[in-house]
DNA sequence: TCTGGGGTCCTAGGACCC
DNA sequence: TCTGGGGTCCTAGGACCC
């Protein structure tokens, strides 16, 4: 916590909404949906207007249509738009200060101290505040923000919800905790259904009720880190830092489907389209992974995951995919799966199979669309990348040399040349004959025969 | 027409290592 | 000559946030 108020956060109003009602003018006024309109959706931004009839962030679609008016707009959510409108404010924000934390599409921490010539005291910081705000809603053509500014992140968050929309809040130094102790335990970041719920049989609805709770007790309700950071947030004792930008530790796509799907080639295929998905971004992102996560939703909401982790990173779609199905394979899917989804974390930013690289100075060639034929589809994702030249790859096999493709097993280089090696594998493991094909820079493609394979597994 | 999609962080148990 | 004990990695699940 500083010694004055110098932390403000940004929060956009109902932006997705917002935008929709800049974009096109008869929708100013009235109530606007924004969210997933088909099946089985859920309202991601309801405008002002439509949370006057009791629409909320979250809300399955089908009941935000039955709780609003007819005249009521229902649309499908255009990010490229709000992207752009969230680039614009963010600029602006960097025009008040260096250090800019973005938080979401719609949300952001400016660290007033660190633009060194702003006055920090509470009738400055006010008029920043104001500034701020000015500047966004020109910048943007209406979109509003509001804004909390205090001596820490947790009060400013705090502050920027209380006076909505268009609001400034700012906290003083030495105020905190009695701006915080009438609030229900809800309002603090971190407490959702369970842990309010929790905290509501034990007689604690207020922040205030919640600092008086002893340490001791907290960690026994909520483990440590919870514990803890709950025990310091009641007391509004926050000294996060203001940090401009974090890395990445996850790439994931996943679908609910419109109904129930049992049809295990259909559920192949979605998984197919998900998994090159996740490689596509990895590799547009520059990024790699080590380990690749599958979601799978059952048709009564149970939920289960399964993982592998390999001792190289990849950014192959085709790669990510095949390991996606081989996890798939240990599931019972005969009930009905609502969802599925991939997901690749242990993530690098380089690809391992530099290490490996041949000839040094030599480019990374275009990686061959596919290879020999029993190579899974991968080439209906959408918004899968142009071949990135991540890495160069693992060329230069010589005939003899023990091998190991993540597929079919280990074997050993049957002969090479132009672009392709072809391999001879050993076991019962390779349908429907022992001799495949694959191109040299193949990730799937090891020296050696590392001991965490198994031929089957 | 109950319950999206993209993430982050934490916990707990088992394997494994020294 | 029954049961150690930390540290780290991996896997699965869950709470939470926007």
């Amino acid at each position: 916590m500083r010694g004055e108020a110098s932390i403000a956060h940004v929060d956009l109003d109902a932006m997705f909404a917002a935008v929709e009602q800049r974009d096109k003018v008869s929708l100013r006024g009235r109530p606007v949906i924004v969210g997933g309109v088909a099946g089985r959706g859920v309202v991601s931004t309801a405008s002002y207007e439509a949370r006057r009839f009791g629409a909320r962030s979250a809300m399955p679609m089908a009941e935000a249509r039955r709780r609003c008016p007819a005249g009521t707009a229902f649309l499908a959510p255009r990010f490229a738009a709000y992207r752009k409108t969230s680039d614009v404010v963010m600029a602006v924000l960097h025009g008040f200060s260096p250090l800019v934390e973005q938080v979401s599409i719609d949300e952001a921490y400016v660290d007033l101290a660190a633009a060194g010539d702003h006055d920090l005291s509470v009738d400055g910081v006010t008029a920043v505040a104001g500034r701020i705000t000015a500047a966004i809603a020109a910048a943007t053509g209406g979109v509003t923000a509001s804004i909390g500014v205090g001596t820490s992140k947790l009060v400013a968050k705090i502050g920027s919800d209380l006076h909505k929309p268009a609001g400034i809040t700012v906290t003083a130094a030495g105020r905190e905790r009695e701006l915080l102790a009438p609030l229900p335990v809800t309002r603090l970041p971190g407490v959702g259904p369970a842990t309010a719920e929790r905290l509501r049989r034990a007689g604690v609805g207020t922040v205030g009720d919640l600092a008086r709770v002893p340490l001791p007790e907290l960690l026994d309700w909520f483990g440590h880190a919870h514990g803890t950071g709950l025990h310091r947030l009641a007391r509004a004792d926050d000294d996060r830092p203001v940090v401009s930008e974090r890395e990445a530790k996850s790439v994931s796509a996943e679908e609910t489907f419109d109904v129930d799907l049992t049809d295990r080639a259909r559920l192949e295929a979605e998984l197919d389209l998900l998994a090159a998905r996740v490689g596509g971004r990895l590799r547009a992102g520059g990024l790699s992974a080590r380990t690749v996560t599958i979601k799978v939703r059952h048709h009564d909401f149970t939920t289960i995951t399964r993982s592998t982790t390999r001792d190289q990173p990849t950014d192959d779609p085709r790669l990510v995919t095949q390991l996606a199905r081989r996890l798939l394979t240990g599931v019972d899917t005969s009930a009905g799966i609502r969802l599925l989804g991939v997901g690749a974390t242990t993530l690098a930013d380089f690809v391992q199979d530099d290490l490996f690289a041949a000839a040094p100075g030599s480019a990374a060639p275009d990686r061959p669309a596919a290879t020999a034929a029993e190579e899974p589809p991968t080439d209906q994702a959408p918004d899968q990348a142009p071949a990135a030249p991540a890495a160069a790859p693992p060329a230069g096999w010589r005939p003899g040399q023990d091998v190991r493709h993540d597929v079919h097993g280990p074997g050993w280089v049957w002969g090479s040349g132009r672009g392709l090696v072809t391999v001879r594998f050993e076991g019962p493991a390779t349908p429907p004959g022992p001799v495949r094909t694959f191109a040299d820079d193949d990730p799937a493609l090891c020296p050696g025969d590392p001991p965490e394979w198994a031929p089957g597994g």
